[in-house]
RNA sequence: GGGCGCUUAGCUCAGUUGGUUCAGAGCACCUCGUUUACACCGAGGGGGUCGGGGGUUCGAAUCCCUCAGCGCCCA
């Protein structure tokens, strides 16, 4: 019998899943049971574990866990996410390490480069996620580029294009500089910076005159095509139809009228440069202006600039301002905050950019997801990013999906001509050649003519198929019919419209159906200081050592225990030590039940009456932990489960039936108490599952593979004794007293005591023998005999000789003060006539009541101090 | 600039439709304790004008207005 005293989950958690892997409990195929289906959110292949994985994926375990144990076809599908810019960017940098250039090796050679990257990385959070415990169906593993996702994603966008919901178009996109790439809004970031404002003087043509605008990006106004100005602005009047000349190039641009200049800004002129601001673009469309590009897609100007072709737009900007001020063109520089978007994943300042891409078509595509959600179809948690969510599809725009990448999935259109239109849209190269044919009339078109389009795809839009794609739903039914859709989303908000909402049209557009019934938006892990954990800041700890030092279960408990669904989470070390304590406590209560030895023999009352009660208990609490998953509140449902356990398991059950010192238990209370054991590893499992399978095992030979606890049922919820409950409580309450009161007078718990106290109510139970067993004393209980739920009336009055019955007058004088107290409150409230008036009779009378009942308590209290003096 | 949300004990948060003295939990803190599962423990204790102000109501942490501070999203 040598159980260590001290719980080590390094010895148990491996064991553990190696067991429920090699008894494939993960898996799932299709049956007559109700399906459960989770998807993971990918991780990139780039990525390595971190806090959020951790809490994200302990969420999803705790659910898929529980789901399981409910009974139901439990599905948790795991997998990985290409990622295109962040891979791409990665895998350029290697080669650059190397010395080798992504464009002298061509597509094709840095494709494979590529793929042994994600061979090489790819997998290492999902190994990681074992280490958690993660239940995850390793079976199913998938991956955004496997090959019929990659069908899956060619064939939608064939599909959408056809549709007409995807059309290519030359429109101002966000171009990463670094990345060289077209991104969507979304992954344009903006932030506050610090910057300057300049105020830059233009010659007014044919005179000495001059007007002055106000601008954050000097090197622009090379790329000028006129000024414009508010048609009603009586400073400017006299300049309508003529003409200013670009600094220092001297080009000649008209001044144009628009009232879309707001006057108070700035000096109320505006330059507009058309190629590189987007509200220029459509200024200069409205008024016809010569769209003037003066950029490289690499951020460098180009040889439209005239004077700094192959200069970096920063640098022309420092020396731009140089040169204004020696030419006398620069009236001022004044500081000014305002906001830059930035590439997400580069983090270079964006380039708005005048390109040719492909775009999906948002306004019809938006309206299933918009409706699901307002009609409660899909359920938000919390549910105040449903605003968000409809504000977003609400002001959505079109979503360009091309990227000019080569990681990824090759956009399937097929170029046989110079012209913005001669192209067509199809898998093969072969079926393009017939398309092509016919689309152009010239039958003579060759393989040799067909040009597929470079870029590849937004990685977004193929993880947008991912609840379907997983199941290989979109060409063949008979797992996806199974499993979609899919039960819970567990996932950040931070892309709530990048992917949830989008995982929403793509559900409805292939199937008219929901991809999942509930989203779980998690919160932010932060540090103690309450900052974004970050590689960095090095603020993070590393989730693997972390269950090293505390356990998986101990890990998984610390994260949970202050985390309401949405809210971030203060990590805190401690919390994990919480877990870890928690671990042990449970582990030590294994302990002595294990170590009991039984002897034949009746129950004792004391352990019949703490059955009664504790099987009570389990009613009433597990009534609160279904109540609390119902509606995802998981941090309620470990504390319930934790009290359960340390409070009334632990402190108070156990304590009731364990025999005396040296003393043997009887069966029928053995037999109980391991039953009641079982009950609750059972509803600790999904929060703890290495150290509730361990105990489970160790409680009793479970051969069978479906003995395990991971499968085992999850408790039926009974209902709770009410009034049984509230006696133990009354039972608890004189017991503190008298704990209390040994405390204070310095009275050795090994001294019996006896004395009594007054309830108002009446026990149905005899306590004595707990009374003598628990707070070795004799109490006599005096009921007033009323019907209402008990309750202590006053302190227990011990009797603990003339010495202390100066304490005991302090204590009870000190009750009588708060009672009358009490009582003066509820009189005040009932001589206040528009009260008695106004306020319902049931609640009136129960005002009525306790009046009653004080002054009942009131009088016994006097007549006792009378006594003492 | 537009939108959403938050402010309750030292910390993190509960507080359902206003109604028992309803101001709670966990942790932290303080005191005591090596009692025979556990010092990763046990017993006990202190601690909040529910952000400020105003209003509605017989009654407000809860509903309304306003001010202050903070956070997030979008432009």
């Amino acid at each position: 019998m040598e159980i260590p005293s001290k719980y080590d989950p390094r010895e148990t958690e491996s064991k553990w899943y190696e067991f429920w892997l090699k008894n494939d409990y993960f898996h799932s195929e299709p049956d007559d049971r109700e399906s459960y289906t989770v998807v993971i959110p990918p991780p990139n292949v780039t990525g390595v574990l971190h806090m959020g994985h951790m809490l994200n994926n302990t969420i999803q375990d705790v659910l898929v866990r529980r789901a399981r144990m409910l009974g139901k076809n439990a599905c948790w599908v795991p997998g990985t996410d290409h990622a295109s810019i962040a891979t791409e960017a990665k895998v350029v940098r290697r080669l650059r390490e190397k010395g080798i250039k992504k464009s002298d090796i061509g597509r094709e050679a840095f494709l494979k480069h590529a793929w042994e990257w994600k061979e090489e990385y790819g997998g290492i959070i999902l190994e990681q996620l074992k280490k958690l415990g993660a239940s995850c169906d390793w079976q199913r593993t998938s991956f955004t580029m496997d090959e019929t996702y990659y069908q899956d994603v060619v064939s939608t966008f064939i599909r959408l294009y056809e549709k007409g919901l995807i059309y290519r178009g030359e429109r101002m996109i966000n171009w990463d500089p670094a990345a060289l790439t077209a991104l969507s809004d979304e992954e344009v970031i903006h932030k506050e910076v610090n910057s300057k404002l300049y105020h830059v003087r233009y010659e007014i043509k044919d005179s000495e005159e001059y007007v002055t605008i106000a601008t954050t990006r000097p090197e622009t106004i090379l790329g000028d095509s006129a000024i414009c100005i508010h048609p009603e602005d009586a400073r400017y009047t006299h300049l309508h139809g003529k003409h200013a000349l670009v600094p220092l190039i001297g080009r000649e641009i008209p001044i144009i009228l628009d009232d879309y200049v707001d006057m108070e800004f700035g000096t109320g002129c505006l330059k507009v440069t058309p190629a590189h601001d987007v509200n220029d673009f459509d200024l200069g469309a409205k008024h016809d202006l010569e769209i003037i590009n003066i950029m490289n897609p690499n951020g460098t100007l180009n040889e439209n600039s005239v004077l700094f072709d192959g200069v970096d737009r920063f640098k022309v900007r420092k020396q731009i301002e140089e040169d204004l001020g020696v030419s006398g063109n620069l009236v001022e520089v004044e500081s000014y905050q305002n906001k830059i978007g930035y590439s997400e994943r580069t983090d270079v300042v964006i380039e708005p950019r005048l390109s040719l891409q492909w775009w999906v078509k948002m306004d019809d595509i938006v309206k299933p997801a918009l409706q699901s959600v307002k009609d409660g179809e899909i359920n938000f948690y919390p549910g105040n990013f449903v605003n968000t969510y409809n504000h977003w599809l609400n002001n959505v725009k079109d979503w360009c999906v091309s990227r000019q990448l080569w990681w990824g999935h090759r956009i399937p259109a097929w170029f046989y001509g110079q012209g913005d239109n001669d192209f067509v849209v199809c898998v093969a190269a072969e079926e393009a050649l017939e398309k092509a044919k016919v689309k152009s009339g010239n039958k003579a078109l060759t393989a040799e003519d067909l040009k597929q389009d470079e870029d590849v795809m937004d990685t977004w839009f193929s993880s947008w198929l991912w609840p379907m794609s997983v199941f290989n739903g979109l060409q063949d039914e008979k797992e996806v019919s199974y499993y979609y859709p899919t039960a819970d989303l567990v996932t950040g908000p931070d892309i709530i419209f990048f992917w949830v909402a989008r995982m929403i049209m793509a559900g409805y557009e292939y199937r008219d159906e929901k991809p999942f019934s509930n989203v779980y938006f998690t919160g932010i892990v932060r540090d103690k200081q309450g900052r974004k954990m970050s590689k960095s800041l090095g603020n993070s700890p590393d989730p693997l050592e972390l269950i090293n030092q505390y356990g998986a279960d101990g890990v998984r408990v610390g994260l949970l225990l202050t985390a309401p669904a949405g809210n971030d989470i203060p990590f805190d070390g401690k919390l994990c030590e919480q877990g870890s304590k928690f671990s042990n406590k449970i582990w030590n209560a294994f302990r002595l039940v294990k170590g009991w030895e039984v002897e034949e023999k009746e129950q004792p009352l004391e352990a019949k009456q703490a059955v009664k009660w504790f099987n009570s208990r389990i009613g009433t609490v597990l009534e609160e932990i279904n109540d609390s998953f119902t509606k995802f509140r998981l941090s309620e449902a470990l504390m319930s489960s934790y009290k359960l356990i340390w409070d009334d398991l632990c402190s108070s059950y156990l304590e009731a039936v364990k025999p005396a010192y040296g003393g043997k238990i009887d069966p029928q209370s053995l037999k109980e108490t391991i039953e009641f054991f079982e009950t609750t590893l059972k509803i600790i499992h999904p929060f703890m599952p290495f150290l509730s399978e361990e105990i489970w095992h160790r409680l009793a030979d479970r051969p069978e593979r479906e003995d395990a606890l991971i499968v085992a049922k999850w408790p039926e919820q009974t209902k709770g004794d009410e009034l049984l409950q509230r006696e133990w409580e009354v039972l608890s309450e004189i017991l503190s007293d008298v704990k209390n009161q040994r405390n204070q007078y310095g009275i050795s718990p090994k001294d019996a005591l006896t004395g009594s106290v007054n309830i108002s109510g009446k026990l149905n139970q005899d306590f004595s023998k707990l009374f003598k067993k628990l707070g070795n004393c004799t109490i006599d209980v005096i009921s007033d005999g009323g019907d209402t739920y008990p309750r202590k009336n006053g302190v227990v009055s011990l009797d603990l000789g003339d010495k202390l019955q100066e304490e005991e007058k302090k204590n009870l004088e000190k009750e009588l003060e708060y009672t009358k107290g009490f009582s003066a409150s509820v009189e005040k409230k009932l001589s206040n006539e528009r009260f008695v008036n106004k306020a319902p009779e049931s609640v009136v009378a129960s005002e009525r009541k306790k009046i009653a009942d004080a002054e009942a308590k009131i009088a016994q209290m006097e007549e006792k101090l009378k006594q003492m003096k």
